[in-house]
DNA sequence: AAAACTTTGTTTAACCAATATACAAAGTCT
DNA sequence: AGACTTTGTATATTGGTTAAACAAAGTTTT
């Protein structure tokens, strides 16, 4: 839909801008916004006001003078409402409860035996109910749902594609919205997890960044512009079927070396492989004691990790890289062989001021993302481009 | 800089507004604007008027009747002003003069012997001195010069790196921009391609789009929701340089097993290679012949080619792929292998709706691009995003 | 051919959000 | 104590969109 000009969208703009404002620089006084923004003085009051007026925004007293008058400080009111976020894993439920601010004020587990949709449908039902339950009492009351699920996400909510847990076409959007009647929002796991980092992890601020969730498989999250970026039909990203050896091993995806294949926890699979152990938490238990073919396979992770990023580097030029999922945890290990491989093979201007960390969220960033996106949706966004 | 809304922005939205509707859709009636765009008829009365006052659209007399009175029909005037597009390749320059729609005036190109920039930079005056001598008169005349250019460009129109030419840090804008007193914009060769493809050619009106343009090298335009998408530092789409053999041919890049090391006319300097000849319109005819060694060349580089844009289409997800620059001359060589190494790999919701296609304005796509995106600089653009 | 209806485009008055300006309030500095 | 600063509010003005009425110019029905 085209979007047209009139003096309801110049208030809608002008609210929201105030409103992200204070969000994201509380405590700040009126005379400070109207600076930050360029809105005159008196719109920044008016706005405000509303704003008060709604519970979004609260006064706190008088702040430190500056050499005139005291101003008088706003906060964003994080307790306005809630959201609950929830990861969908392969063998785990996870949900938090947030404030509006993205703060947790529950976490709950539980575990999943299969991927037979009632069954997880049911379980995801349980564990909202009971962090509905637990949420405080706030003026707006829960104000959505968001989800970060282990597949492709169109834009309407519905899981086209989850190969790990076999689901095909889940409506995933319009079950949890009929059961609990709270707008909710669905995302592909990795757009979570960068969304969290984003805003509350190791990518505070960052126009441009790729966020690599190294698990079970490898995703990406891809931020242009501060913004997420979602392909044509809204699943982007699905960056570990990128051929790295065009003659390599074939993939149950039907191409052949795919990153995953190499990089990822898939590695684990292979039978000849000699492994001490076959998941994560172990294998670092034993590269922290030294055994060698734990430092020797995560040397090798590393690097493959490092050209798979070489060529998102390439293709995207992001001002930061960061790595989450499980084996973030394998950071001690995986960050310098990684960092070497991408020092080596990218180009001199990308060098230039392009970081590479691990995770600060840890296994909480999807969720916490999945639930800032359902925070997003209540207070609304809006921005003009030129 | 943050953008607030006032009077003066909601005018400039909606004028803007109607000035593109009318510009993609005459002759257009004020009644037709007002329904496409939902303003008011008043609203779309008024700012018609305005434009008509800049000469931006002129009535063209009455249409149709459609059951009442006839319209009055509006065009966009083409010919309120002129640009110069231009293309900077390797041994030759070549220009357009273009009017606002796009249309080409006039032609001409002049041969480069070396990459000197004063020599360069006085080749470039010349034409561009010749094409505004052709102009013919126009309200605005010329309004701006578009250059497209083989390296990677930074959003100020400085050109960062253009290994081709050995350029290094050359504030190409500024240069001309002092010498002709108009709006100079710079761009990746590919990015103008992907430019000229999306309003002009094969790609009209995609809002996905992955142009990929192989000659010399390989580079890639990505069109992200319709725009043009620039990474941080405005360089992004560097593809050529994607790793598809972890361990292939160490390039001049500092990596290794470069995509453009398989698919591009770098494929011709291997020393042991049996061809018939090293270039691609030689080769062409050859193939055109039966000859084995050319028809076995071009299969090998359109599967290599397949390759890289699986990649490209995993992590896109793109609704069309267009191939152009200097390689799209030998489609019905390329196209084959090709479209079969993608059906191959990719995975299956990705091969839904996606197509793959050749560039449908050849050589000329980079130029009118270029030419493009001048006139857009001229018109304005703006637009809000909920 | 007259009457009724349709479509197109303009005129008018009303609305409303931002703004400049003046002003009030509450502080600091000399 | 007086001058200056900073913060926040009140008031009148501006300027763009809009709904509604209207005028103009056509088609369709009777």
């Amino acid at each position: 839909m085209k979007v047209t000009g009139d003096q309801a969208l110049v208030k809608k703009i002008n609210k929201s801008l105030v409103l992200h404002t204070i969000r994201t620089h509380s405590p700040v006084s009126r005379a400070k916004v109207s600076e930050m923004t360029g809105l005159n003085k008196a719109t920044v009051s008016n706005l405000v006001a509303e704003l008060c007026g709604q519970e979004l925004v609260t006064e706190a007293g008088p702040g430190e003078s500056s050499g005139g008058r005291k101003p008088l400080m706003l906060h964003f009111n994080r307790m306005a409402g809630t959201v609950v976020g929830l990861e969908l894993r392969i063998r785990q439920l996870s949900a938090v409860l947030c404030d509006l601010g993205g703060h947790i004020l529950q976490e709950l587990e539980a575990p999943l035996d299969n991927h037979e949709l009632p069954y997880v449908v049911e379980q995801m039902k349980k564990l909202i109910g009971t962090m509905i339950a637990a949420a405080p009492p706030s003026p707006y009351g829960i104000v959505g749902i968001g989800v970060g699920v282990p597949g492709m996400v169109d834009e309407h909510g519905v899981v086209l594609f989850a190969p790990n847990l076999g689901w095909e076409m889940v409506d995933l959007r319009a079950i949890l919205e009929e059961a609990f009647a709270v707008p909710v929002t669905i995302d592909n796991e990795a757009n979570a997890g960068a969304q969290g980092e984003l805003n509350f992890g190791a990518a505070r601020g960052v126009r441009h960044l790729l966020y690599i969730s190294a698990g079970s498989g490898i995703g990406s999250g891809i931020i242009i512009g501060g913004e997420l970026y979602k392909g044509a039909r809204g699943y982007a990203g699905e960056t570990g079927h990128m051929t790295i050896e065009s003659g390599g091993t074939p993939c149950s995806c039907g191409s052949r070396g795919c990153w995953e294949l190499y990089a990822s926890e898939r590695t684990y699979d292979q039978p000849g492989l000699p492994l001490p152990a076959r998941t994560t938490p172990e294998l670092v238990r034993h590269a922290r004691s030294g055994q060698a073919d734990a430092l020797r396979h995560f040397d090798s992770m590393g690097t493959y990790l490092g050209i798979g990023v070489t060529n998102l580097i390439n293709s995207f030029n992001p001002e930061l890289i960061v790595i989450g999922g499980a084996l973030s945890e394998a950071e001690p290990w995986l960050g310098g062989p990684l960092r070497d491989v991408v020092a080596e093979r990218t180009l001199p201007y990308h060098k230039q001021q392009l970081e590479i960390t691990f995770s600060k969220l840890g296994g909480k960033g999807t969720m916490i993302g999945a639930a800032f996106a359902a925070v997003m949706h209540f207070l609304g966004d809006i921005r003009v481009t030129i």
